[in-house]
DNA sequence: ATGGCACCATACACAAATGTATCGATAGAA
DNA sequence: TTCTATCGATACATTTGTGTATGGTGCCAT
């Protein structure tokens, strides 16, 4: 959290790079939507005019990429950070799971806002769609590996991890009954127990 | 699904009235998303000029309006027949429910789709987050209702209500693992008689 | 038939956004 | 110090979209 690789006065006039415009570009997309990135814009928050954009970038396309790729790769050292660190109790990693899930929301929402526009986006832009495919594949094989550790049937993982995956998703989605993700992960985790409870009783 | 109530002609130039407007309005967010709602291109796709459009309506944002009070009131009067029709039989209600709710998706997905949009809308603008919220909680209402009468612990009717009905939505918005409703139908199905299944060997 | 209403076309003014071309400024290396 | 690469400003052309004003046309009842 201290200061980029390239040591910048801090103080004023600092030249942007193309990090800047891609920061400046996420917040608009969290605000606005994908179709609320206007260069204009951006470089009017940033205190600069299109001019500098276009030297960064060829065109708006290519900063739209930039965005995706960047997301996507944070993404996927995200989940192979988590995919790491695993403890002895298979519930306990359960829940950790759901809690690093819903966390991952991000502080002001923020990771949540910019995820549902790009779902949006994903519905009229085949790539995009693809991309968001593979990321949703590797975040369910995570979820459905922890249920494989915790129930015996495998099909019965399969569906818990699927229903529990888009339940997080769509409360993303309709914040309606669960209006913060930790409301979510609370009652995720009353489903979770009341499952465990009633596996135990059926095994016994 | 036969002729509107003013008898047209159905040859060719057909005058267009407030409701053509509202269905090209309608396909231009299943497609593009609010932003794509352009009156130009509506105009366009309709096969006259804008000169049409503003004689319907006041401007772009009246256009809008309409379309989401549409929508509310056709969402609205869908869930009071739903309510209706009751079994004797609770879990064939329920299954019912499901079947209604995602058989909802439409033909081409479209409605899906247009719901997808208007989320999207929702999280820019307060009144439509309102909007969404009140069917939000009608709709799960209707699942609450028949889990209730399913299982004796209210508590747990409620999670199951907010479960199911949130992995509908999240259903929607991430077509990965269940690419179809009817699959989504299938394993959520599934879920509820391995539930019912196990709540049966515990109430016994 | 003809007057009037409902519906649409045409033309204009304006705004917002993209992209290009060119010139200016500034910091760090030579 | 001066040169140069890097970064930004300015001005222009173009596109796309909204909204308004005004005029045109077909259809129905009187």
């Amino acid at each position: 959290m201290g200061q980029p690789q390239t040591p910048r006065k801090s103080k004023v006039a600092p030249r942007l790079g193309r990090d800047d415009w891609l920061d400046a570009a996420f917040q608009a997309v969290v605000d606005h939507g994908f179709d609320g990135v206007r260069v204009l814009v951006l470089a009017d928050t940033l205190g600069v005019t299109r001019g500098s954009f276009y030297w960064h970038f060829k065109d708006h396309a290519e900063l739209v990429q930039a965005l995706l790729l960047r997301w996507r790769d944070r993404e996927l050292a995200l989940n192979q950070s988590i995919q790491g660190q695993s403890h002895a109790d298979p519930v306990k990693e359960l829940e950790a799971l759901l809690e690093a899930a819903l966390a991952h929301a991000g502080e002001d929402l923020q990771n949540m806002r910019f995820e549902l526009a790009l779902r949006g986006l994903g519905r009229r832009d085949a790539a995009v769609a693809d991309m968001l495919l593979a990321v949703d594949h590797m975040r369910m094989a995570l979820f459905e590996n922890k249920f494989k550790r915790i129930t015996p049937d495998p099909k019965a993982a399969t569906d818990l991890a699927s229903l529990f995956y888009l339940a997080i998703v769509g409360s993303y989605q309709a914040l309606s009954r669960p209006q913060t993700p930790s409301a979510t992960k609370q009652y995720l985790q009353s489903i979770i127990s009341h499952y465990l409870v009633q596996q135990q009783l059926q095994t016994r």
